[in-house]
DNA sequence: CGTTTATTTTACTATTTAGCTAAATAGTTA
DNA sequence: TAACTATTTAGCTAAATAGTAAAATAAACG
């Protein structure tokens, strides 16, 4: 699973994360600022860190002992743009379903 | 990881489960049909399937010896619009970082 | 230099996941 | 009933993941 959407909806699989970034959607904030919602440890956080960073969707600074955490627009908006991309279709996609049954049907006498 | 984001993020962490998607999304279709255009074994497929289902993406239809499946819109709306609502501010979230860490400098020397 | 603060690395455990093959099940057709 | 088609289950392996505690690294401060 190496391709970028993958890794991004990966990352976004898992409610830390996801609250991490709803974070920091709000501005930038340092790994201790990011884990003072939560009851994990800090190497935790790191680490799901280390998971938004290689998905691409934060950047780190580096600022005396802080390495604050920013977040990247570009895979949040190819991941959005993947989903938006169907949206039209799921939304007529209803209730095809006995159309189908009856089509495969036929299909299987011929 | 019970809740309903992170099944439905992780289900399309997946490029096998998205192409499947895709497809679904012209309408539905067997799990041969399905199938068809990868390399992986039914059994595999079947296993995907059953991801997309548990995650709500998709119900099963039965019909004869076929299990059709089609998509459900609901879990990926609700997926887009959790990338959407953050929206507005990635996008303007581009550069505060050098600005937070005059703040977070600042703070500490008080 | 020693202490403090912020963060990461290491080593470990438990759980989940993607894939396989072989076998089982469900329904249709001859 | 036997043969055929569609799909799932079972049992397995290999790799990935989330968490932990303890130790290591980095920089600032007194």
């Amino acid at each position: 699973m190496t391709d970028a959407l993958s890794l991004t909806f990966a990352a976004l699989a898992d409610p830390t994360r996801r609250a991490m970034v709803a974070r920091l959607a709000r501005g930038p904030a340092t790994v201790k600022e990011l884990a003072e919602p939560f009851t994990i440890s800090l190497p935790s956080i790191s680490k799901h860190l280390k998971v938004l960073e290689y998905a691409g969707l934060v950047e780190r600074g580096r600022e005396a002992q802080w390495r604050p955490a920013q977040l990247k627009a570009e895979p949040l908006q190819d991941a959005s743009q993947w989903l938006e991309q169907y949206r039209a279709q799921w939304e007529e996609n209803f209730d095809r379903l006995e159309e189908y049954l009856h089509k495969i049907q036929e299909e299987n006498k011929l």
